[in-house]
RNA sequence: GGGCCGUUAGCUCAGCUGGUAGAGCAGCUGACUCUUAAUCAGCGGGUCGCAGGUUCGAAUCCUGCACGGCUCACCA
């Protein structure tokens, strides 16, 4: 085998690593029990100077990583971090004796456990000089550099271990990713939602148009699809007398890859009974505020070269006035063929043989989207795009449907569910069309769905938020594989 | 899938119109018991993404491929 430079390096490790098993060390021992977080430390003393510390003569003890380290011969320094922040650890050959010759072994990325008087440097700086410390675990890698960090994306995405490391807003990010689900589940269960689970593996792919990926069930022997939506699972239990219910859970579809769009994502979607959509506008603000107080600490959150003010109520226009709004003619809204004209002139692709709702739909999405900064609801869509969404009484062509943009993206989707069978069973039907005439999306028939409603379903409206997208807002994140740990890659070559 | 861009040391990056690869950090050796990206002296480290081609000569030009980024398409 050929000595890369990358070998040498491990090499080198595996040497300390050698010599410390020799000195009677285990370089991977056991468990460790810190005193304190790093964190602790700061927040609890950080009141006391240089004498105070003296005189209270406080014993800590902290495990981590040693992410820095500058060595004096008869001393040392070094930073260790661990989950909640880092901490400088001063080693003094006086003060350890014979297990300072063990200082030599430890390299950057090491695991270590160390306990001490803390102090206070001639800086100022609050640190731990260390009376004892353990190895915990060796690190046989290289880390990056310490001022630069990681910067290549591939390898952040690959190793993101690695970037977890040395990147200290990449953590932060997903601490809030958490903290956002944290809340928003929080809301929900106050308001009296029941959290449920349904599956992720379903024998036709329904509630949204997407194409599915497909997996296979060996002792079944049945094809089946990773779920591109729960809707029509959680519609079921309304069916069954919840309420109010809720899911947080992955959506897969088998579609390109974007800053937007990963091909599994994270999903809520939420159902009450007995409310429409105009109710779940106002639920949807409140919601929103909650978290963004809670995850922000105020309603304005920076995004990109934007400030969103996510202060309720948000701006409401239906579908049809905002594209007015954007100087769309009155006779583009008469025909599908004087659309398809002018969103062609303005440069806008229509695929051959699109209905009006759908050519209307491309020109929201071209012209009006991206101009939606702060938070907008855009109502009342036609009927033809919602397939599972309820008619407006007065406007049978509409249907009773908001979708929520903000930062020019879709960041919830919701309406008034339609709840009759037999309009629900003519709608798919229509899609069952469109499916035979080769569009793969338009999902099947879901006779048992129909079924459901036929047993009776309450009225009730529901809504799905992208949570991703909603992470991305919050954490002013461009690219959605910034705020999933893994994003999906392809392997890496040889 | 299309277009554009990128891929050089473990990391971050230089490398001009082609002349045979450099820095900082990390590493190794030595000095140093209050440093803060410690400092000082010295040393090692590269199939320049892969494969072809052009050329006396390719990290550099051309073609193909791989992986990634942005973007378009796709995405109720």
């Amino acid at each position: 085998m050929q000595e890369t430079p990358l070998a040498e390096l491990i090499q080198q490790r595996l040497k300390k690593l050698e010599n410390l098993k020799n000195l009677g060390v285990d370089p991977y021992s056991g468990i460790f029990t810190p005193s304190l977080k790093t964190s602790d430390i700061f927040s609890q003393y950080a009141d006391l100077d240089k004498e105070a510390l003296e005189e209270k003569d406080i014993n800590a003890s902290v495990a981590g990583r040693i992410i820095l380290l500058r060595d004096f011969g008869k001393a040392a320094f070094a930073h260790l971090q661990d989950s909640k922040g880092k901490i400088q650890i001063y080693f003094r050959k006086d003060l350890l004796a014979d297990k300072f010759q063990l200082v030599k072994y430890i390299d950057i990325g090491d695991i270590i456990g160390v306990e001490g008087r803390l102090f206070r440097t001639k800086t100022n700086e609050l640190t731990i000089e260390v009376k004892d410390f353990t190895f915990l675990s060796k690190s046989l890698r290289p880390l990056p550099e310490k001022w630069h960090g990681l910067k290549d994306v591939e390898a952040r995405y690959r190793q993101r271990y690695v970037d977890l490391i040395v990147n200290p807003s990449v953590k932060e990010t997903f601490i809030k990713r958490q903290q956002i689900i944290k809340y928003l589940r929080e809301f929900l269960e106050n308001e009296g939602f029941l959290e449920v689970e349904t599956p992720m593996m379903h024998t036709i792919a329904g509630g949204a148009r997407a194409k599915p990926f497909k997996t296979y069930h060996e002792a079944l022997d049945m094809e089946l699809y990773l779920r591109i939506a729960p809707e029509l699972y959680l519609k079921r239990l309304l069916v069954g007398g919840f309420e109010r219910v809720f899911e947080i859970g992955k959506n897969f579809r088998n579609e390109g890859i974007s800053t937007k769009h990963n091909p599994e994502f994270t999903m809520i979607e939420f159902y009450v009974a007995y409310k429409d959509y105009l109710w779940l506008m106002e639920f949807t603000e409140k919601l929103l505020s909650y978290i963004v107080e809670k995850v922000c600490g105020n309603l304005r959150v920076k995004f990109g070269e934007y400030t969103i003010d996510f202060t309720p109520p948000y701006r409401r226009l239906t579908l049809y006035d905002a594209l007015r709004e954007k100087n769309v003619p009155a006779d583009v809204f008469g025909d599908a063929e004087a659309a398809t004209k002018w969103a062609l002139k303005k440069g806008i692709d229509i695929p051959k043989g699109a209905t009006l709702s759908k050519v209307l739909d491309e020109i929201f999405k071209e012209i009006v989207e991206p101009e939606l900064i702060q938070p907008t609801f855009i109502i009342d869509y036609p009927v033809e795009l919602s397939p599972l969404a309820k008619r407006k009484k007065e406007q049978p062509e509409l249907v009773e449907r908001f979708e929520l943009f903000i930062a020019g993206r879709e960041i919830a989707n919701a309406f008034s569910e339609l709840n009759d069978p037999i309009d629900q069973r003519d709608r798919f039907l229509k899609q069952v069309q469109e499916r035979l005439q080769g569009d793969e999306e338009a999902p099947e028939m879901d006779e048992d769905f129909i079924k459901a409603l036929e047993v009776g379903m309450p009225p009730a409206a529901g809504e799905g938020i992208g949570i991703d997208r909603l992470v991305m807002l919050l954490t002013d994140n461009q690219s959605i594989r910034d705020v999933i740990l893994f994003p999906l890659l392809r392997p890496e070559p040889k």
